[in-house]
DNA sequence: TTAAAAAATTGATTTAAATCACATTATTTT
DNA sequence: AAAATAATGTGATTTAAATCAATTTTTTAA
């Protein structure tokens, strides 16, 4: 772990895309830059403080263990994207861990500017309003899949998730098999012996570790209906 | 399924407890009010339209039901509680159901009033924030529940939860023992099993349908370590 | 206060997925 | 390109919880 000064971070933040020049210098005087190795440990048991941690460049995940090792992931966190909102409008603490999925960047932001900010800018009030709705909206779509879908269900509706937003039948898995199992709630043996079986039954192609190729979209989503 | 026009509403939602007797009566000038008995279906598949629907009186379940027709109990709101809040910052829709758990008296009121007044109002976005924030910090510990724990500890947390919100050591169930099982992931035989094997450890002692007694909660707490 | 309905419990059995143990394949690193 | 490491895959077995099928208890309504 590293610490510099840095001034770039904000800008990679839609989120403050609209604040004037003034306004973002404001919030980044007292910002604090931090970069992990991939594999790294963010933090264990989040302290808060009521900062915010923004995701500059490479991809986070967070995690909850439970007593007996199992990992469950909570959220990935891609370039842009922040932590620690929750601690700004709500004196609960959150515990989880954070890993470096990558090689990571990641800026702390005082979480009083922030609030001075959002206090002047209605509008930066209904961006952090947009953001937190798309968390719930998020969080309640995994509370269906790991609440309501049997395993078999939550890969297709992962896999047809991820071909949403991807150009052609090709999925490039942002997370690793491991993660992709501990996200949907299962084990990487059971995930690795349904993903054989949609290969069997032609529904995808794997390839590599990352890679799969969905041959049958509606074979996938028939297991939806 | 009963319509009437009916200001009082606003008055029990915490979150506008701040606005101007001016405010409250423009935003409540468009509101429409609605009752529901006991039982009733709120909506299937909820139809948003960017509104804010506020729980008046009652009490309401909001459900998730899969193709096999299991049903995860997402939410529960009581009275100043509200629903839609979604479809004010995002464009997605939800699809669940909702139910009266009791004769419940529901207002809707116009999405585009609230924003009006979010916009006006730093500290009613402030509010709304809050409420969001709490919301994720519900889903996360939801996920957690239902993604790391096992079914008796997801039991032992709910009690727990429940007992830090009664005064002695009874617990009164806000809901009944088959949403309780589908609230936390499981089938009302295995949490009648649960709950029996834990009375037999002398760690509870049921009482009727709802009342619970904790006996032993060092013995429930074990469970989580 | 009794009858009817709803909710919860209990037992027997099945099943989906976890676990354990090891083999194989991909990906980095030297 | 080979060696080392990390990630994934596969088989055998166990296990926790679901399912199916009655009962029993509690609550509500007549």
């Amino acid at each position: 772990m590293n610490c510099v000064h840095n001034i770039s971070c904000i800008h990679n933040v839609p989120i403050f895309k609209q604040l004037s020049d003034d306004e973002k210098q404001t919030i980044m005087n007292r910002a604090i830059n931090k970069t992990f190795k991939k594999g790294e440990t963010i933090f264990t048991t989040f302290d808060s403080s009521a900062n915010l941690w923004v995701v500059n460049r490479g991809k986070v995940k967070i995690v909850k263990i439970s007593s007996d090792g199992k990992e469950q992931v909570m959220r990935i966190l891609n370039q842009g994207e922040f932590l620690g909102e929750l601690s700004l409008f709500s004196n609960e603490k959150m515990t989880s861990n954070a890993y470096a999925m990558e090689n990571t960047e990641i800026c702390i932001i005082s979480g009083d500017e922030i609030k001075k900010t959002i206090r002047q800018n209605p509008e930066i009030a209904i961006k952090f309003l947009e953001v937190y709705a798309k968390r719930i909206k998020e969080s309640e779509e995994m509370i269906e899949k790991i609440g309501v879908l049997d395993i078999e269900q939550r890969i297709a509706k992962t896999l047809l998730d991820e071909l949403n937003q991807a150009k052609n039948n090709e999925i490039i898995l942002p997370f690793s098999k491991t993660d992709f199992a501990s996200i949907i709630g299962t084990t990487r043996e059971t995930l690795s012996r349904k993903l054989a079986k949609f290969q069997e039954f032609g529904w995808i192609r794997l390839s590599g570790q990352r890679k799969i190729i969905i041959l049958d979209k509606t074979g996938l989503k028939r297991l939806l209906i």
